[in-house]
DNA sequence: ATCCAAATTGCAAGCGCTTACATCTTTTAA
DNA sequence: TTAAAAGATGTAAGCGCTTGCAATTTGGAT
């Protein structure tokens, strides 16, 4: 179908500048090693030919892509865009381009990508949490690869991390919540499985819940994937199973939007009947009815420091380290005084 | 930082396995040209080293890379999320790795973008609608790159296309809006301008309204970015400019989103007071209250029948087809007969 | 004019892989 | 047993670019 057109190489610029690939190659990369006369000689030639570098080519010839690898564990829905998208335009500025990939969820997957990246010629990764396969970790510091984990706050200092403390921050509303008089919540969690934010904003109802002075046992627990759709099955579920509960307290604003929308459609009203959390605070908690009291993420602050962070352990061979963002309690009409 | 490690080649595991590169590269790309003993010998090393193919060097061997760039205008909301993942499913059965980019509906970037992912070796493209600059179609001929245009019909059959018609599809859903007795429409439209989506849809609205013998100076319309925010303000407008009308007709689910949460703030009951109907049908839809009448698209579809036309095009060099898929009206709360 | 440092350029060696072609082994059939 | 066919492996030439180093030019300063 095509006839292989024959696409201009900087051999080809070369030739129609007059002047040696090297020569080109500095237009290119050095403008201020190349007199203003050549300049110009060769932007024409590269112009007129339609010349684009070829970046395979660039990335093996210079060691290095000038490019960073993201994997985050779903495009599906916003929860990871804002951030991701504060970060691209940071490595932008910066000159540097983003490759993003979806693990969801899948840790086995999120491995084989992390090769596909390094692969690829990724100077820098971007990963979401911290638990995985050590071989993992073994692998990027073999490879030499500088990285930085997000979403979460490290334990350990071993790796650079960008994020903040999903189990105080969640833990805190939970407190907010038992203050507010609930004493029946039932939870909505995410597969904690392989999903370390999950397990922790768990953990942190669970360390408010029996530092109230209550038995885990009756804090009834339901875990599933994070989609609207399961949000709804889920509360559908606790009220088949006549779990009576004042408040549902969600994995993150997703679900929470799933069990709202459920809610109504089972006749309950949100906050009256029952009161409803989220986490993450995205654009659609405002914009529920009633809106989502949830915890408020800085998520373009997130990402933009991720940024930085990355391109500091990059270029200037920094040492890790770790920031820990703050978070909020962003109180709305789904949570209600009992 | 780094104590720039040594990244095994194929060379070291030539060495390692007392063969020549040649016989490696065999076994990793065409094991049947190779002795199962030599092949087992060979594995072993590439194990015990932890050998990864380098993906630029192979590439440019190769002078293919298996990779597939898309281009879709944002990732901020789902509207492509589920199209994508199904284009990608189908390709990693192929063989072929997916890089996406966004381009924040801006055809400038969309154009760096697509040369961006020519340069890293892209063996082909989807391209979101069918409007952009001459300039672009010229570059991706002359490199003879295989591109298939999708979310959108196409007018004249010069491109491979997968998608639908917008603008039928939403006169459809006009004409049906009209029927239920509606004669103050107000449309919230996206930006037109460099998006032919949004300005298929919205023509097809005036499609509609003209056919059934209004003027289109009665038509009100607001543009805005898809964003639900932005459907939220849009309605506030409306409404503050004093413009009665008994349904919004959105040009995405987004928006509409935005219109029934701020219709509610404002003291409007949907459908009662006002009807919504939004586009695309994205899961948000049947979780709104009340659940949005919209056009219905099959996303999952449109994503399997590009990834297949473009290995079409690209493996069996057939000629460009393009495939119109059918839509449909899903009728839900939101839109009330008056 | 003359010389030297600084500024420009060109040369050529790779970067890590694939693949056409040549070479060497093994198998098959007469 | 032997020659031809088939199978397995090796050789080496790139793929398109960057970059250390050498060669050349330029621009003062003397």
């Amino acid at each position: 179908m095509h006839v292989s057109p024959r696409i201009p190489t900087l051999d080809d610029v070369a030739n129609a500048a007059g002047v040696s690939t090297a020569t080109v190659s500095r237009c290119l990369n050095e403008k201020q090693k190349v007199s203003p006369k050549t300049l110009t000689k060769v932007m024409e030639a590269v112009e007129s030919l339609g010349y684009t570098p070829n970046f395979n080519a660039r990335a093996m010839a210079a060691k290095q892509s000038h490019t960073i690898g993201a994997i985050i564990p779903t495009m599906e829905n916003a929860i990871f865009a804002r951030g991701l998208q504060a970060f691209q335009e940071k490595l932008l500025e910066q000159g540097y381009n983003l490759l993003v990939s979806s693990s969801a969820y899948q840790p086995k997957l999120e491995a084989q990508q992390i090769r596909e990246l390094v692969a690829r010629g990724a100077d820098g990764l971007l990963l979401i949490g911290y638990e995985r396969d050590e071989a993992v970790y073994e692998y990027l510091a073999r490879r030499g690869i500088p990285t930085v984990l997000a979403w979460a706050s490290i334990p350990d200092s071993e790796h650079a991390s960008v994020g903040f403390d999903n189990r105080a921050a969640m833990r805190l509303l939970a407190d907010k919540v038992i203050e507010m008089g609930h004493r029946r919540i039932a939870v909505i969690s995410g597969i904690v499985d392989g999903n370390d934010r999950a397990a922790e904003r768990l953990a942190g109802i669970q360390d408010s819940w029996q530092a109230h002075g209550f038995h885990l046992d009756d804090l009834p627990i339901i875990q599933t994937p994070y989609e609207i759709e399961n949000g709804a099955t889920a509360f559908e579920q606790l009220v088949q199973a006549d779990v009576k509960s004042t408040v549902i307290m969600c994995g993150n604003d997703v679900l929470a939007a799933g069990v709202i929308s459920k809610a109504r459609d089972l006749g309950f009203n949100v906050p009256n009947d029952i009161s409803v959390t989220g986490f993450d605070d995205i654009e659609l908690a405002k914009h529920v009815f009633p809106a989502l009291t949830t915890v408020h993420v800085p998520h373009r602050q997130m990402g933009r420091v991720a940024a930085e962070s990355l391109m500091d352990l990059i270029e200037n061979q920094v040492e890790r380290v770790s920031h820990q963002l703050d978070v909020s309690i962003e109180m709305r009409a789904s949570l209600q005084r009992l």
